[in-house]
RNA sequence: GGGCCGUUAGCUCAGUUGGCAGAGCACCGGCCUUUUAAGCCGGGUGCCGCUGGUUCGAUCCCAGCACGGCCCA
């Protein structure tokens, strides 16, 4: 049947509900129990003991299925993410509440009181007296047994896609999970959680391509941050010794299965550490959190097993490049060489420098073929803006890279405290920088709040969507975040 | 930006070597008071993504476009 008739049907049925008098928009329903909560008491009990104590039950939830029988009927109530079965009849429900059921479809609410019963296959069910209709839908819902499957429905309708397909309610739970794991574990650990501008005037603390906008009334250009970096180091010169911020960045670059325009982003920093004892700290939140939202320290992801067990990897870039990504050792120090190699090998490094060249090609070779958690340390200096260098290498930053499961996962290091020396790197970066970033202006504000003296600190980012896809199995980023960008259909 | 694939009923999908467009679920009518992908009988689903072209005739072939997916950049 096509759709506008299926509507005009649920259409005539809501009018003919209010001309008999029935509000099918109710205002409220005294809820007193879940699905959830009458299986954990009932469940266990044999249907004589159901029989005789006839427990009470008044709930309310969806019509997600239902199968007649004439005067009597069954449906399937659902709330949470549980569902139990109702068992309908004109004798118990009386003849007008039961023309009422009669006009439910699969999609309303309904709320309904009853005895708890078993049926003959042993089936929990409430033999339903009262029956109130809660909301009434007027559009059919996604096919019961095949779910929603056409990708573009899924994100663009994301309501049906939760509401079709249970494993996607399960994805954004975890989502919440690791959120709500990784913030416990900071707390307890002395950081404090802290919000800062993601509308900035000068943006910075990443290589990126930022979104602008502006504010009319200050007729202002502003950027929308690509990470909150900067922000959160002001906070250590203000004596803030931990912070962290958990939140979106946002980047005006392609989209695929790893990149969505906004995204979000953990970024904490620590007084006093340097970023050995970041990565110590950062093995520690990872596994912890794992353990606690997966069950255990290993996880299947694509097809492959990582293994977040203790201690992790940790390798020089250069030897990352050796051994993994199979660079020929002399090729490191003779820039053009390697770029002709890389090239090759169909990595576009045409125009980088030698620092950028090397992190390009960790991306390409390395990183997609790690599997259990791998960091990669003493990135080259000009790729790392913010960080310190190696005492005695200063072309190499006290810098790690974590990749697992073939993705990049967190970044950080020893954060530049002197000023002189980050005001000559920022310079640098913007002669250094890929070919596809726009300079970016140093930011001069910044620099006058180093010179009131930070302490040494470290500092990590780490990219939440792609560690809800880790613990999800998910292969792309638009199954983790709920509404991702779509063109909008015009 | 490029390559490949997809777009058919509300949903999941068939299909047509170019000749009236199909199934299951959902929906509508009838029967049915322990079913559970309930069952039985009957019924209609539609801009075959859009715009052109080729053709007596296009959902099918061709071109362009839109949206989506995967891969590459």
């Amino acid at each position: 049947m096509a759709e506008a008739d299926l509507l005009d049907i649920r259409r005539k049925k809501l009018d003919e509900l209010e001309s008999s008098g029935i509000d099918p928009y109710p205002r409220r329903f005294e809820v007193e129990t879940t699905v959830a909560t009458l299986r954990g008491l009932y469940e266990s009990w044999e249907e004589e003991r159901l029989q005789e104590e006839e427990p009470r039950a008044r709930l309310a939830g969806r019509i997600v299925a239902q199968r007649g029988h004439g005067k009597a009927g069954f449906a399937d109530l659902e709330n949470g993410d549980q569902r139990l079965q109702l068992y309908v009849r004109q004798d118990v429900l009386g003849e007008e509440a039961f023309a009422l059921w009669q006009q439910i479809d699969v999609g309303d609410f309904v709320g309904i009181e009853g005895a708890m019963m078993k049926t003959r296959s042993g089936e929990l069910s409430v033999r339903v007296d009262a029956l109130t209709l809660l909301s009434k839908a007027l559009r059919p819902l996604p096919e019961k047994w095949h779910g929603l499957k056409d990708t573009e429905i899924r994100y663009r309708q994301r309501y049906l896609d939760l509401l079709a397909n249970p494993e996607v309610r399960e994805t954004f739970k975890t989502r919440a999970a690791i959120i709500r794991g990784l913030r416990a574990h900071l707390d307890s650990h002395g950081f404090i959680e802290v919000e800062t501008p993601m509308m900035q005037p000068v943006y910075g603390g990443a290589v990126a391509r930022p979104f602008t906008t502006h504010h009319n009334t200050l007729d202002l250009d502003l950027y929308m941050r690509i990470a909150p970096e900067l922000y959160l180091k002001r906070l250590l010169v203000g004596g803030f010794q931990r912070v962290y911020e958990l939140n979106r960045n946002f980047r005006n670059e392609g989209i695929s299965t790893l990149h969505n325009p906004e995204f979000t982003m953990l970024e904490f920093y620590a007084a006093y550490w340097d970023y050995g004892r970041m990565m110590d700290f950062a093995e520690e939140l990872l596994t912890t959190v794992i353990e606690t939202v997966v069950g255990s320290v290993d996880l299947e992801f694509q097809g492959q097993t990582i293994s977040f067990k203790r201690p992790w990897a940790r390798i020089p870039i250069t030897q990352a490049l050796v051994e993994i990504g199979g660079v020929p050792e002399e090729l490191l120090s003779d820039t053009e060489a390697l770029r002709a190699w890389l090239v090759e090998r169909k990595v576009p490094v045409e125009e980088m420098s030698h620092g950028y060249m090397l992190d390009a090609a960790l991306g390409r070779l390395v990183q997609p073929q790690v599997t259990s958690p791998l960091f990669v340390t003493h990135v080259p200096r000009e790729a790392s803006p913010f960080s310190k260098t190696v005492p005695d290498e200063p072309e190499v930053a006290e810098r790690f890279e974590l990749f697992c499961g073939g993705l990049e996962v967190a970044n950080g290091y020893s954060e530049i405290n002197d000023s002189r020396e980050q005001r000559l790197r920022m310079e640098e970066m913007a002669v250094n920088r890929p070919p596809d970033v726009p300079a970016m202006d140093v930011d001069e504000d910044y620099i006058h709040a180093l010179e009131y003296g930070m302490p040494p600190a470290a500092g990590i980012g780490f990219g939440i969507d792609r560690l809800v896809m880790l613990a999800t199995d998910s292969a792309s980023i638009r199954d983790v975040i709920l509404f991702p960008l779509l063109r909008p259909k015009s």
